[in-house]
DNA sequence: CTTAAGACCGTTACCGCTAACATAGCTGAT
DNA sequence: ATCAGCTATGTTAGCGGTAACGGTCTTAAG
């Protein structure tokens, strides 16, 4: 057992070590490291140059134990492949940039279990504020953001309750809208293709909201299909493959989101269906993806980027010392006929 | 100036309020909230029961400072909607998934100084081991890597010299492979389309094997196209139209990634050209994407899945205890011929 | 020449938790 | 009865920073 010596290059480096670098107080160090307070130009550039010399890293666990002050948000999504969340994670981060605030991502795969864990495990490092997609969560996991003592936004969806805020827009709304541009155009055969899993609470109120429309107009839906799992794209042409054999009478396809609608779509044409004519597609999101279709999806979009700025922007706010209440924030979604819905 | 009465709601919780609450002492109490040491099974339960019942949640700022451990792993990658990365993170996920450890993502938006100072953020939270796609960094990155006392994982890319350890492919022998399929197919007339990111060095050490190969059967490149932002399926249909249109006598697209591809089929089939016999495409990555394409582009999968995986394992075998030294993985991408290149 | 007001830098006391060691009961072998 | 050897719990001393306050030394006005 030999006692390291002073040098030893593993050993981690501490403000000490700068300080001892430098000749000066270990206060001092940390005031210039983070430019608060008054020192002066010649201690600071010597500090400064010993930091740099000695590779000096500060320990942000340390400062923030001591600071009561940590620069991250939780943002706790559902997945990162769906094309949705990395969109709002850019509004996000665009936001946050010139706040010192810094996002932390955590993935739930669409498990509530998974997501209250999570949490917990993201509150455990005090973030300054929480961004949480959807308002149905666990029990658990509503006491913990309610007790968390910082700003929560609840992002995408506003049917329902909020913990403290939220941004979103309302899906059911969105599909009411949709249904309602589908009857207008004169579609009566209307069937629905989408995903299956159980969690999925915003596609689930997208289609309360469409088949609401669809009573009020004396209709239902035709048919139904659903999946999970696998390429979207594919799924969308086999789903649209067996709906159309089963129910050749349908005239509309509505699907719960761009990429199984833009499956459908290429699936359509290379049948030589005429489309918008003999049937119509819409989708839902406005993903990037459609502008390289061979023709353009209808589709709603989510505004997915602003909801991700408007979120990070209330975090900043109340991190500044705003002492707003919970907001919400309503967004709206504007159809995009595109050329799958005939006029 | 009031003080807070003890029962301030609004306080965090603390170690003690949960000690005091279930009349052990603060130790105890940590004991039983992370499983180690002897605890009788009366005093656990008592235990959890008030915590519980508290809605204490952990402080690992403190934690991680008492105990010299973050069950951190920064993950340092360039984009997340670039498809690409999404299932890196897949594969590094499950094989951490049961180890303790917990991934945090960084974004460098492939910026060399971004880069640099995410990780310089990531390791001033002195996590147990970095991933950190390419082997392309700053002069100061590299220093930090090397001192930061860690294991250093490089990810995607092995053809150059790692900090620590590497796991990933050769683009260059990918690039290589590719061409010399492409040559024995009979194609001569070859285009190359691509990105235009003067930091996407893996996509350029891909062309440099792939001009090399070339070379050596005689061969020049006809025609070279470039894109930077947008929709990649929709710049994929604009760029081969610009090709085709400037060079008609080209008889092989080769692109730089998938997602142009598609767009270049999608063009092609949509113009009636005989694919692959007239021209033959072919694509980088092996996206999940293609499955639904209604005919199936030429790839090489570039092991996503596997090099997260790999990754991940090295860092949690270090984090164990293991002490290899750098080690270099290198995988071997597939070529998947599709129906876009002629047998 | 005082002295008040800055500018600059140091000292002290934690932040909330855990490693390491100490202690108190209790068991069973001697 | 005695004591080694447990088990179950408590005590002490930091981890590496920062808040808050206290000095010292200039500088310039009174």
């Amino acid at each position: 057992m030999s006692i390291p010596p002073i040098s030893d290059p593993r050993r981690t480096l501490t403000l000490r070590d700068v300080s001892e670098a430098s000749g000066v107080s270990e206060m001092t160090v940390s005031r210039v490291l983070r430019n608060r307070g008054d020192v002066s130009e010649t201690t600071r550039e010597r500090v400064l140059e010993a930091a740099r010399r000695l590779g000096y890293v500060p320990n942000k666990i340390a400062g923030a134990l001591a600071s009561q002050r940590v620069n991250l948000v939780a943002v706790i999504i559902p997945s990162m492949s769906n094309m949705v969340f990395p969109e709002v994670m850019t509004g996000i981060s665009d936001t946050l940039e010139d706040t010192g605030l810094q996002p932390v991502v955590g993935i739930t795969n669409y498990s509530p279990d998974r997501e209250e864990s999570v949490l917990y495990e993201m509150l455990s490092w005090r973030p300054s504020g929480v961004i949480i997609a959807g308002l149905e969560h666990t029990e658990a996991a509503r006491a913990m953001m309610a007790q968390a003592g910082i700003p929560i936004v609840e992002i995408m969806d506003i049917d329902g309750t909020p913990v403290d805020s939220a941004v979103g827009i309302s899906h059911r709304r969105a599909g009411r809208k949709m249904a309602e541009a589908i009857i207008a155009a004169g579609y009566r055969n209307i069937a629905f293709l989408g995903t299956m899993m159980p969690y999925d609470h915003r596609a689930r109120k997208r289609l309360e909201g469409f088949e609401e429309a669809l009573a009020k107009a004396g209709l239902t839906l035709v048919d139904r299909e659903f999946y999970s799992g696998g390429s979207a794209l594919l799924k969308g042409r086999e789903m649209t493959e067996a709906v159309l054999t089963r129910s050749p009478q349908v005239d509309f396809l509505y699907y719960s989101n761009d990429m199984i609608g833009a499956g459908g779509l290429l699936y359509c044409l290379h049948k030589g269906i005429d489309v918008p004519g003999q049937i119509g597609l819409a989708g839902f999101n406005g993903v990037e993806l459609l502008d390289g279709l061979p023709r353009k999806l209808a589709t709603m979009d989510a505004c997915r980027h602003e909801i991700g700025r408007r979120a990070a922007a209330i975090i900043a706010g109340k991190a500044q010392g705003e002492v707003i209440g919970g907001e919400v924030v309503e967004l709206s979604p504007t159809l995009q006929r595109g050329d799958t819905i005939r006029n």
